[in-house]
RNA sequence: GGGCGGGUAGCUCAGGUGGCUAGAGCGACAGCCUUACAAGCUGUAGGUCACAGGUUCAAGUCCUGUCCCGCCUACCA
């Protein structure tokens, strides 16, 4: 007997043969091969994180990707990797030296730096084991890291490169300030939240004269930054006050009136204060009218001394406070209105920006993003779902450039380098030798290059750029980028621009832009609203298994993906179906072993269930082929399911119950074929459960056949239209059976004589040759008879289809109210049909214009609908009148 | 303000280029411990495809408008 116990246990197998895998080095990708590359990138994950749902996702379908390409015998890359990920790394350790009673400060760069590294060191094999446990057949002896060696050097050579070009330089301008991490952050960091707060109409009274302008704004405390007064230029209500000066409250100091078109007469008062150091758009302003610029902030949001004593020193929300009341005390306050609005919060510690003037260095993407726009639209990029295509041209059209220094320690120190003599700038690779001025002292810049810079160049920086690697050759482009949506616009464009600018070609030819997901609500899935799944818990009580399949299930192209614990357990038991399925077959063929010449048997043998069910084989083959070439992965898993479990399963393996009963095993022998051409068609969605069943299954051992995961993926051998309409015939038959024993509760260990009639001597004959055979599997059957007619046999129950009527007599358990009521729904669903279909076909211009194959189509079906309608008529009339006999 | 996505069974979702009697999973109900699987099997119920027009022989599918929901995006102080 076989040892397989009757329940999966994921558990058991999954470590083991992840570690088989590994030691067979079936995911180590040639550098150079006759085989054709397929490559994907991990998306990389902060080294110190944790695996949370939208990474199970993103590399479940990866893996999904490259298991089966590797099938298919591409010489399959998956570049694993993590990201120092910059800021969040640094805010986690930030927390971490609170609670121990120190600071980054404190600490210092170097001591700081190397607590990070520290802290790298002992966490990083952590994301990557938890990759590992989801199946993740990932290239794990490429594994790369943003700040090692190699790719640190990456890093400075694209920017020394870019820097060349003049597309990197250094300026003074308005930046994202965040004050709780002291560094400029770019526009996409920053992440408008609504608040509610308040418009504060405020009075500016005009120097020598009556007149005062009421002022609103949402942040009364910048008014200390305050360097004029605006108006639209033909605005009536204020001609006579431009060009006049205004007394700033508070502050003690004239401010000009300034007439500027960019004021919106309609809004508030259309009088505006112009804060050029702290308002983008005031900014603006004041370079147009060559304002002075007050910066009233300090770097860590408090108040400076550009501002009038009093305030120096106070927080912002505190100086607001003071401010407010200041003026109220001094009766420059007109009222408070309430008034809610978008602020900007900074997106990695929740801080309200502060925009700020300030020297850093930027990246002029603009060149870059029309380069971009144009290899999309030549084809060399492709997005899917293709309405992404759309909102990535939105992007690169409106993009502005972009800061890349950062005020943080953790990360890429930028590569410039400052003469401590004569202040020269020199972008280079090492600290320079000489300055041009003739001294050699020199100071290398403080900050870190933004995260996003490094991974954007992940796609060649992890095979070796800038050196000429057989990688590169092999891989780049690469095949495949997946990622979420949400991360457009920080990585994937910046990988396309970075890639044009610095290997002169796209970095992937295909980008798949999946949902996020969310819960069962649709509510998208998140700590703070504590409705997310965990993948590890998930996995340790389900199993990998049946977590991606259901992932892979519900990643449909919408933007977020519901997934729900009800739809990982039916992952769950499709695994243990599978499992049984494997159990069933297993045990059957130490009874009867399949012989060495087994395709000779098979072939002399061959009944209409294995013609059908290699056909129906076939047809899933092609299906889910399609179905991954065009990423999708929820109409994989629904057909291999359906196939599965409802044809295979539900029908084949009980057809094969019968044949063994008959001493027949050529149909198991079949089933055991089939199941492991499933096994490998089903492997990159379900890689454990497959191998292990797999390695189970005897199959003809040819090659190389050691492993699912290096097997070859089955190709579509042809369907057979005959045999399945056969079989539908057969089927239907049979399900009808059960259906009237179902729904008159006849015993399932009654057996019930079975009256055919069918005018048609093919179906006849069709019904003759398999109904005795398959029939004994399904439903206890005492005797049948098939003839062309025959009168319906008193007190039976009775079913339908076309022309064909199922007579059976149940004289001791007929409930003939409910036969009549079963037949009387049926009746009317026909009525139904049947004055659907005659409509369209009395229409004159259906006949006319509709495609002749489509009204044949109709007729058969309004015929046979017919044939239906008037049967189960007749038969109810029948009824009734027997009916009302036995009630005389 | 602009744009995108969505509204189909109680729930979550499928329904290439219009054409079978609109499907699946989960849930519900009824009956079954049938020797692979009760994590199972069998049967049943359940939908005016958001609404209103239009195009067409034919619309869940294409067009227009409306209403909801979600998201992205924009400088309204």
């Amino acid at each position: 007997m076989t040892n397989l116990p009757k329940i999966y246990a994921p558990q058991e197998i999954e470590g083991k043969w992840y570690q088989f895998w590994q030691k067979n080095d079936y995911f180590h990708a040639a550098a150079t091969s006759e085989k054709q590359a397929y490559a994907i990138v991990i998306p990389p994950p902060n080294i110190t994180g944790s695996l949370h749902i939208g990474h199970a996702l993103d590399n479940t379908l990866q893996d999904c990707l490259i298991r089966w390409r590797r099938m298919q015998g591409y010489n399959t890359l998956w570049m694993p990797g993590t990201d120092h990920a910059g800021i969040v790394t640094e805010l986690i350790m930030e927390r971490k030296l609170a609670e121990e009673g120190t600071s980054r400060i404190e600490l210092g760069r170097e001591k700081f730096t190397e607590r990070m590294w520290q802290w790298k060191a002992e966490s990083a094999g952590y994301i990557v084991s938890q990759l590992q446990q989801l199946g993740c057949s990932c290239d794990w002896k490429r594994e790369r890291f943003t700040l090692d060696e190699g790719l640190s050097k990456a890093v400075r050579t694209a920017f020394v490169k870019l820097y060349n070009q003049g597309l990197i330089y250094r300026d003074t301008y308005m930046v994202n300030w965040c004050p709780e991490c002291n560094t400029a952050i770019s526009n996409l960091e920053v992440e408008p939240i609504e608040v509610d707060g308040n418009f504060y109409h405020i009075r500016y009274p005009v120097k020598d004269s009556d007149v005062v302008l009421e002022i609103a704004t949402t942040r009364p405390e910048t008014m200390l930054g305050d360097t004029a007064v605006a108006v639209h230029p033909d605005d009536e209500r204020y001609q006579h006050v431009i060009g006049k000066t205004a007394c700033l409250p508070l502050c003690d100091r004239e401010i000009p009136i300034i007439a500027d078109a960019y004021v919106d007469r309609e809004f508030g008062t259309g009088t505006l204060k112009v804060t050029p150091a702290h308002d983008p758009n005031d900014y603006e302003i004041g370079l147009r009218h060559e304002l002075e610029q007050r910066t009233i902030f300090t770097q860590d949001g408090h108040i400076s001394e550009a501002a009038p004593e009093k305030y120096v020193g106070l927080s912002r929300w505190d100086c607001r406070k003071r401010v407010v009341e200041d003026l109220q005390n001094l009766d420059y306050l007109v009222k408070i209105v309430p008034h809610r609005h978008a602020v900007g919060h900074h997106d990695r510690c929740g801080t309200i920006v502060e925009p700020t003037i300030s020297l850093q260095w930027f990246m002029n993407v603009r060149p870059l993003a029309q380069r971009a726009i144009e290899a999309t639209q030549n084809g060399e990029v492709r997005f899917i779902p293709e309405r992404e295509t759309d909102r990535f041209y939105h992007w690169m059209e409106i993009i502005e450039p972009w800061p890349i220094s950062r005020q943080r320690w953790w990360g890429h120190r930028l590569p410039i380098w400052y003469c401590n003599a004569c202040d020269a700038v020199t972008a280079a690779m090492e600290t320079p030798q000489q300055c041009k001025c003739g001294a050699s002292d020199f100071h290398q810049d403080e900050d870190v290059l933004d995260t996003w810079f490094s991974s954007g160049l992940w796609p060649f920086s992890t095979m070796g750029w800038p050196e000429e690697t057989e990688e590169l050759k092999t891989f780049y482009p690469t095949s495949v980028l997946v990622s979420g949506w949400d991360i457009l616009f920080f990585w994937v464009s910046r990988m396309i621009m970075l890639g044009l600018g610095c290997m002169d070609k796209v970095p992937f030819r295909t980008v798949y832009l999946h949902g996020l997901v969310a819960d069962e609500k649709g509510q998208k899935m998140s700590k703070s609203k504590g409705n997310t799944i965990d993948p590890l818990e998930t996995i340790d009580t389900y199993g990998t298994d049946a977590f991606r399949f259901a992932l892979a299930n519900v990643s449909t192209p919408i933007p977020y993906v519901s997934l729900s614990e009800s739809q990982i357990e039916s992952g769950r038991r499709f695994a243990n179906k599978i499992w049984n399925a494997a159990r069933f077959i297993l045990m059957n063929l130490e009874k009867h072993p399949i012989p060495a010449e087994v395709d000779a048997i098979e072939t002399e043998q061959e009944t209409l269930e294995i013609t059908w069910i290699r056909s129906r084989f076939s047809h899933t083959i092609k299906t889910t082929t399609d179905a991954l070439e065009n990423f999708r992965f929820y109409e994989a898993t629904q057909t291999l399911y359906a196939f599965l479990w409802h044809e295979f399963c539900d029908w084949y393996l009980e057809f094969t119950k019968q044949r063994i009963a008959q001493d027949e095993p050529a149909a198991l022998w079949v089933a055991a074929d089939v199941l492991e051409q499933t096994m490998r068609l089903l492997h990159p969605l379900m890689p454990f459960l497959t191998e292990e069943i797999w390695q189970q299954l005897p199959r003809n051992r040819t090659q190389d056949d050691k492993s699912v995961t290096i097997a070859p993926w089955p190709e579509p051998t042809g369907e057979n239209s005959t045999a399945e309409t056969t079989m539908a015939t057969l089927t239907e038959v049979i399900e009808s059976i059960r259906s009237i024993r179902g729904e008159l509760n006849v015993p399932i260990g009654a057996s019930v004589e079975v009256h055919i009639q069918s005018p048609n001597s093919e179906v006849r004959e069709r019904l003759e040759t398999y109904l005795s055979q398959y029939l004994p599997a399904f439903t206890r059957v005492a005797d049948i008879t098939i003839a062309e007619s025959l009168q319906k046999p008193p007190a039976s129950a009775e079913a339908v289809i076309g022309e064909l009527a199922i007579y059976i007599p149940l004289a001791d358990v007929i409930d003939l109210e409910a036969e009549q009521a079963r037949l009387s729904k049926r009746h009317q669903q026909a009525l139904k049909d049947v004055t659907a279909a005659q409509k369209t076909l009395d229409n004159p211009n259906f006949v006319e214009r509709a495609p002749e194959k489509v009204v044949a189509q109709k007729r058969a079906q309004l015929e046979r609908l017919l044939t239906e309608q008037d049967k189960l008529a007749r038969s109810l009339a029948m009824l009734t009148e027997s009916g009302s006999e036995n009630g005389d």
